[in-house]
DNA sequence: GCACTCCTGACCAAGAAGGTCAGGAAAGTC
DNA sequence: GACTTTCCTGACCTTCTTGGTCAGGAGTGC
């Protein structure tokens, strides 16, 4: 249950390009890694994930670089994640879909289900032009107005 | 983002306590991991982890066993993942009210606190009582009641 | 042709995941 | 007091993941 360091590397790198979008021309590796202070080789591997599952595209040479595939209000944090780690909420490797549990932990997968659409409410909401913006929306607006979410537990 | 098989184990092996508490007796470790089919020596390991945090107690020797430190119904599975997991949703390894995000995804720690906070709704709400009940709280009926939440994604 | 930038695979060290093994230490029974 | 039972603990193991680094190849633009 927690968030790896490429899944956070790749969401900051996305919204980088999410916020030059408007510039038309493609941003260099080493821009992104220096805005955000990632390892610039690594983040070059995560860029290419993020070309694979359609997300970024990328031109070589000079005057190359990377852009979004998409509007950044079309691109969601749930895509980004899932293109670098993978299903979300897997258990046990296997999403929870397809687990048959026995005996008295019988409706466990209904919890871990509902684990999985809790996530997913709000990584798919949020877009990467959300993020830009801070205009996030009103789901996190709710899930982060109570003072309890900022301390730790 | 995913449950470990730790995780899943210990809960389900928590449950099967939960449901043997109005017996008054321990329950046997082996019983336990037959009863859910997880290794016996495997589970072992998690159990003292529980007992360690004041989860569950044993006695060893003959009539020996492992039961619950608390009654069912105040027992949640946050504390049980928390148990043998470590701390929900850290990022990178460190808690999401502690990093500093720059630049353009300076709203980005709003969306990993929002991301906990939503575990955390779902994790702390749940005990072992309604587990072993079917009786799960609201909150996880809403989630789980889409047939959205049922497909991979 | 040359500089620039992405693309790709190989490699690597450390740690976690998911266990197994062997023995020790209480607790109860005879 | 011996013996069985069951938990307790640490050591060990294999495989995979994490978080990178390195070296070179391949397009692209001038």
């Amino acid at each position: 249950m927690r968030v790896s360091a490429k899944a956070d590397y790749a969401v900051r790198a996305a919204a980088e390009l999410a916020a030059a979008q408007a510039e038309e021309a493609p941003v260099k590796g080493e821009r992104l890694a220096e805005a955000q202070d990632i390892p610039l080789q690594f983040l070059e591997h995560i860029l290419l994930e993020l070309k694979h599952h359609g997300i970024v595209r990328a031109r070589r040479g000079a005057k190359g670089g990377y852009w979004l595939a998409r509007p950044a209000d079309e691109v969601t944090i749930a895509e980004i994640v899932r293109a670098v780690e993978g299903p979300i909420a897997h258990v046990q490797s296997t999403p929870p879909e397809d687990i048959e549990y026995r005996g008295n932990s019988e409706h466990l997968q209904a919890v871990w289900i509902a684990v999985r659409a809790s996530l997913r409410t709000v990584l798919e909401q949020v877009t990467l032009a959300d993020l830009v913006s801070g205009e996030l929306p009103s789901v996190v607006g709710e899930l982060t107005s109570s003072k309890d979410a900022w301390v730790a537990r």
